[in-house]
DNA sequence: CTTCAGTCTGTAAGCGCTTACATTATCATT
DNA sequence: AATGATAATGTAAGCGCTTACAGACTGAAG
């Protein structure tokens, strides 16, 4: 089956429209835009042309004659599971009400992907941009600088005077969690990370476990690290490591969830009991934490919240207003059946 | 030296970077498109210019000048879990590496809201779409091809001369997995599908049922429906319902993963042993099928090569050639833990 | 010294839209 | 009937870029 080209095969413009309407192109484009300031006459006409030439506006062209496009841009680390998805979700949301388009990118955990995909949204017309994390390299601030994006960085917090974070300290709430595990009696840890470098949450994660140790006056020797890239396999694959070490770790800290569901699935396999041979906690708290099996104790992250705060601040950012920053958001412990007392035996 | 810093510094275009280099907007256009048709001098003198200036193509004005974009778009029902992931991000990566930047949006599994973003989309450039399914408004329809955008439907499988779909029989598929539970013993059977309104999938799933009951001679008055919208407490709720039902079920199939997730918490919750008590299945066989206590027996679909398949497709679609269609992708049952024979008790 | 082909660069015409400004129509008020 | 205010529409100048075309240079061949 071959299309033949028709006699007119190409798609309406507004002229096209004005010419069937009977009208200006003037008045198209206000029709379009400022309904209101057309006659309801008039407005009929020309909704009824728009229609029967399946009109669409050209974006390209109005965001040239504009200067402005209405879309903010979010890159993300990876779109392959749920961690950002539920604050993505809520900052789409929370743009979409005031009619501006969300444009998503992924940098796959790396930073000169990252600068590229900032790079690429901001060529396609992002007006405003939320990023993950703080680490990114410093091209990509000054390109961010010189184009005079307003960003957020999201998911952290720093309480820098040149930057405005929308996100939460991870370095606190990990510390919080593992305080707790110290405190049912745990002493050789092992703590599964996502990989360090270029990722700021990670390391602040990281610290925070130090922190408690720390606190708790607890031989840092005891706390036994593996560094994971994305993934459950990875997280199983750093579980299965732990558990072979000797003394074997009664309590497995995971970075995130993800990891923790590859350190539970592992355990399955392996036939580790959980909590009652080893404890396993995770932090983020997304929906596979209640599913797996035991279900996680976790640290709640406002994903929501944030997002939707972060949505705000870049609208307020683009009116050339203060953004409402009123420091780091709040995080909880998600407490559910993953984390328990350390064996006896262990003790 | 009448290099002042202008008052204004705003963000550079073309024609700064022409001024700086001291040739014209047309050499440094090319510089940007068609690197070798500019003599090595000239080049370094734009590109240190391109650099001094931190200068970024305007998407728009390039379109519009271009008539080409170099965007594809996609529309997928939802981002909130995985279920499109692993698809869309193959099918990201194939156009990646044609240098094809792909929009998503979502429709929140609503055909209006659908039809806005397949506008959007295009209006934003694309050139071509991926679409999910084929249950979609004829308006929806008409405006593709009046705007001649190419596109396919993915994640379901027609014989149709007039569109093409990437994509993989649903209800032969699902009535495969049917038989074998058939087979396993099971007679009275529940089945929780997503809502089926707009969602031809869904339909063709609860189809292929049907089908393996009626193949199986068994009666349809023994196959009980429950209708969920997306979500694991949909699936959740749904279980509940068709566990109060006499007799009981002693098969809880679910039209995809996430259901199934669902209906797994919720045995556990009511302490109903799966799969010695009650069996479920899933579809789809994304990440959490694997984790999910017991593992899900479930229906492996081919995402990564149903995306991929559709981005090649669209290309060729695009440049006027005829799409690589060899008929509906091949799925097969993956099997876990979470379905065994029907309990003594109930034969 | 022409001539011609081949290379490189510049000129300028749009691409489809928005919007400041100009123009015209409408209508209550004097 | 003339006036001015207000509302509705039209005119036309770009927005920043690509690209057809033309012009200006090279150097080798005649």
């Amino acid at each position: 089956m071959t299309d033949l080209p028709s006699p007119n095969p190409s798609i309406p413009t507004l002229e096209d429209v004005a010419k069937r309407a009977g009208v200006s192109t003037a008045t198209v484009s206000r029709c379009m835009n400022a309904p209101t300031v057309v006659s309801e006459n008039t407005r009929q006409k020309v909704m009824q042309a728009v229609r029967d030439l399946g009109y669409a506006p050209n974006f390209g062209a109005r965001a040239l004659a504009a200067k402005r496009t209405g879309t903010f841009g979010a890159v993300i680390p990876t779109m392959d599971n749920a961690i950002f998805a539920r604050g993505l979700q809520a900052f789409q949301h929370e743009l979409g009400l005031a009619g501006i388009t969300t444009l998503v990118a992924s940098s796959s955990y790396n930073m000169d992907t990252e600068e590229d995909q900032i790079r690429t949204l901001v060529a396609r017309g992002a007006e405003a941009l939320l990023l993950i994390g703080s680490d990114r390299n410093a091209a990509a601030y000054k390109f961010l600088q010189t184009q005079k994006i307003p960003f957020v960085n999201s998911w952290t917090y720093e309480d820098r005077p040149d930057r405005v974070c929308i996100g939460f300290d991870n370095r606190r709430a990990m510390a919080r969690l593992a305080r707790e595990v110290l405190a049912l009696g745990h002493r050789t840890i092992g703590y599964i990370t996502a990989q360090r470098p270029g990722n700021d949450r990670a390391r602040a994660r990281f610290d925070g476990v130090c922190d408690a140790m720390r606190a708790a006056g607890v031989d840092r020797d005891l706390l036994h690290v593996e560094e994971a890239s994305y993934g459950i396999d990875q997280g199983r694959a750093a579980f299965g490591v732990l558990m072979g070490l000797s003394p074997r770790p009664t309590a497995i800290l995971c970075g995130n969830d993800v990891l923790a569901a590859g350190a539970l699935l592992e355990a399955r396999n392996r036939g580790i009991a959980v909590p009652d041979e080893v404890s396993v906690t995770g932090f983020d708290d997304i929906d596979i934490s209640e599913i797996v099996f035991p279900a996680l104790t976790t640290v709640h992250v406002p994903h929501k919240e944030m997002g939707a705060r972060a949505a705000r601040a870049l609208r307020a950012m683009c009116d050339g207003d203060p953004p409402d920053v009123t420091g780091p958001l709040d995080t909880w412990i998600a407490w559910r059946a993953s984390l328990g007392p350390a064996p006896r035996t262990a003790r």
